[in-house]
DNA sequence: ATTTACAGGACCAATTTAGTCCGATATGCT
DNA sequence: AGCATATCGGACTAAATTGGTCCTGTAAAT
């Protein structure tokens, strides 16, 4: 269906909570687990999953937790899904060559690999702390300029976005 | 994994594969099949799905097959994806309001709208004529324009991409 | 009438996903 | 030292999705 899977958007709302309330030393999962209103399991395990990748920093034993690797300036979108979920490609063809045995003839793999190099642009455009503030940074400029600019061209071109009335 | 299913992905070369030849009539499933190197039934259920959702015309009986509804200029990946995956949007609530019951407290639903959106802007960059083209056309400038971007901003903010040997 | 080819299903096997659980280890506190 | 609290690193299960096949019906051409 073209989503991210279920563990990669609790692993992005859990770094954003913790990028909420940084700087009061770790939280731990059953802490978290409440107040997102998510089962304790689970969000163990994506934590121990972030954890591992580097994303957060863990402490075992009593007052224990996990706690922001990083400034949530310098972490991307685009880092977190390709930590949790492989680099982001729409196709395996565009993650490298020699994956499919259709390519000698398959002529739409050069720009698969193009547009999803665009789409990870614009995930790396939009970091942790943009997504906490829910308000565009700087570095979101660009995305937004480009819906603008849609915006603006929807006028000439209008008549393909409402093809579809049975669905 | 974050990737296009099979059957888009099919859908996409099949109707690559007819817009490189279109004029010529209509083409049968069994011949796009055999030239793509792909099984006939499955080629045969992505066609109908795609002549379903109005994005090919098919005609029935011998001589039969199908051809393209529209001109390939007019097709944009982002329609080809939605049609047969579902509307573009990185997690489910960036779909639409009120599909999660942790709205309240979500911090992040609205940049994923937002983030979806710009993802769904760069798809709807690419026509079908620029995927058999396999070249830049005029639409799709923004995207190259957007890596170029990249491409030079990588100089200043350089040490986050080689930041995990371990994988 | 026969052949060809799409339409619309049901159907199945394999994979993936979401979620749970458990033993081991590390830390802080008394 | 001993206990309580956490993470760590697995294995494990159930449900959903996916990739793929097959079959019956219908439309068109010769």
């Amino acid at each position: 269906m073209f989503r991210l899977s279920k563990t990669t958007d609790y692993g992005i709302v859990l770094l954003a909570r913790l990028a909420q309330d940084s700087g009061a030393g770790p939280r731990n999962a059953r802490e978290l687990a409440q107040c997102l209103d998510l089962p304790v399991p689970m969000v163990s395990k994506v934590l121990k999953a972030l954890a591992k990748e580097g994303l957060l920093v863990s402490q075992r034993g009593s007052k224990g937790g996990y706690r922001l690797a990083q400034e949530p300036e310098e972490l991307t979108v685009s880092e977190m899904i390709r930590v949790l979920e492989g680099p982001v490609a729409l196709t395996d063809c565009a993650i490298g060559p020699a994956l499919c045995e259709h390519e000698t003839m398959c002529a739409v793999r050069e720009p698969w690999q193009l547009i999803s190099r665009v789409v990870e642009k614009a995930l790396a455009d939009v970091t942790l702390a943009d997504l906490v503030r829910g308000r565009p940074s700087p570095a979101f400029a660009s995305a937004r300029e480009i819906l603008q600019i849609e915006r603006s061209s929807d006028s000439e071109r209008s008549a393909d976005m409402n093809s579809d009335p049975s669905n």
